[in-house]
DNA sequence: TATAAGCCGAAATTAATTTTCACCACCTGG
DNA sequence: CCAGGTGGTGAAAATTAATTTCGGCTTATA
């Protein structure tokens, strides 16, 4: 027979605490314990913890029917779930002092947040007019270099899924140079966190004056890559270092082709899953 | 001595879903049950939670040591843990009648839940094992083909950056050339999101035999290319299609990628910071 | 000083977990 | 097609842990 457990949602520490003055000695003593070592006690034997505390196995026995809960099994789920501590976001510097656990926590938190907020500015009207011009165009050329080549080659595998003519640039002299060979009907799309990086504006500028729909995706409103761009997208990643985006820029960016991608499907672009059910036959088959 | 690493802090649940794939049939059983019942699987004992899922006991114990618990009164209390941390996010579905807003918001939510459930199941010993064998590396060769070409070049981006000699390989031959290559003293990371792309595995073991560290990261704990890492690294995203993984498997993979640099750096790289400015500066005479 | 009442732990009991072992089904190489 | 493995599975034994019983001890009170 299975009864539910004593302190079901409520913390279980502070009951404890809350209930210490109304116990005897020995249960006091396994009261002190188990509050200065919650941790430990939930991998401990009653037997064990009975000697921990300098107390009797049934002495525990009898602090768990105190605290509300069934016997020692009861007591120990309960102390766990009291334990797992809810996980809030920190968007703190991190520093050499650390821990690795809490080094993880910081970074990662960081492109939540990223995320969060891209969504948030995400701007539906140029995310349609970005899905519109990618659908009519004849091919669509990807600018990013260094960091922002992750993004513009995601991109590019993106859209080959869906069966788009598409090039990704990494190498700046390329992409001022495929630029100037687009026409009418093409799309250029340039990925700058910075909006700045020299070759990529050109690129995007070349493409515009060639007269290629431009379209970019940058951190920072107001830079010079939004000037060359005749629909803008901007992602929101806060600013760390000067240089080398840290994982809030690339999921951010990463989230914009995302949506662009499930957007075209979206959008009737037929083919699509056509497409999609044809790709998966092939890499199904290279897999162990 | 080669156990299967589960999640010694992080969340139950996500660890039986990423496992399931890799388990035989009984077991399965057992890991839909719990998955479908949690709850309830806190308050049976072994012997009531093997008639509920028409398996025996031999068997519920036997997935609780797949799963990465000792035993199955650990089990519970790891179970007890996860339940205790509020789950916030869910998947949802995309479906036709969406509005882009709509869209979006799903989207970029499914890349954040990734991340959040990433850090949550993150295995700091594992990571700190990454860590050392990437600082005393010689070279480190990273291999991801296809959708994980992405987060190998970003290590590989990052690496250098530090001033660690790395190549990232998104040609699968090349990955087994490379590999043949290596000798003791370097590192080899495996990057697959399934774990099962056959060249990439290859590619892994060959740098084992050849006395290289390796290292994977992937999203299914048991999958082949975790048998041939010494060092393994988990995410976390959700599956949504069989092919092209979505952003949030991306995101996770960079948020590893990510955890990893800022690792470096806090695990007192010494050069690291001397590198980022000579670097910064190099970049900061490129931009507009 | 007897008597009761509560506190406590040793030992007995019961329950649950873990280990061992044997069986079966399936595969593989000869 | 068979011998010898291999992996999956559960029955039962062995072990370990939790719970109950019981009695001794102390203290308080009449």
């Amino acid at each position: 027979m299975n009864r539910p457990s004593g302190a079901p949602n409520g913390n279980l520490l502070l009951t404890i605490r809350g209930l210490l003055p109304s116990l005897n000695e020995q249960e006091q003593k396994v009261g002190y314990y188990i509050l200065d070592h919650p941790e430990q006690v939930v991998n401990l034997s009653i037997t064990d913890l009975a000697e921990a505390c300098g107390a009797s196995d049934t002495t525990i026995f009898r602090f768990c029917r105190q605290v509300g809960t069934e016997g020692y099994r009861d007591f120990k789920i309960a102390l766990a779930r009291t334990l797992a501590i809810p996980q809030t976001l920190t968007y703190a510097e991190i520093t050499p002092q650390d821990t690795l656990s809490a080094m993880a926590k910081k970074v990662i938190s960081v492109g939540i947040k990223a995320l969060q907020d891209t969504l948030s500015i995400l701007d539906i009207k140029a995310l349609e007019a970005a899905l519109d011009a990618i659908l009519e165009a004849d091919k669509v050329d990807i600018y990013g270099a260094a960091g922002s080549g992750i993004a513009a080659s995601e991109l590019q595998y993106r859209l080959t899924q869906l069966g788009i003519k598409s090039n990704a640039y990494p190498d700046t002299q390329m992409q001022v140079m495929s630029a100037a060979l687009l026409t009418r009907g093409d799309v250029a799309i340039g990925i700058s966190h910075s909006g700045r990086l020299r070759e990529t504006v050109k690129a995007l500028e070349t493409a515009k004056a060639a007269g290629a729909t431009t379209i970019c995706i940058t951190n920072h409103p107001g830079s010079p890559i939004t000037e060359v761009a005749d629909i803008k997208l901007y992602i929101a990643a806060e600013e760390t270092t000067p240089v080398g985006d840290p994982l809030s820029a690339r999921a951010a960016q990463l989230a914009i082709v995302d949506t662009l991608y499930e957007g075209l499907i979206l959008h009737g672009y037929e083919e699509a899953h056509k497409n999609l059910a044809r790709i998966a036959e092939v890499v199904l088959q290279s897999r162990l």
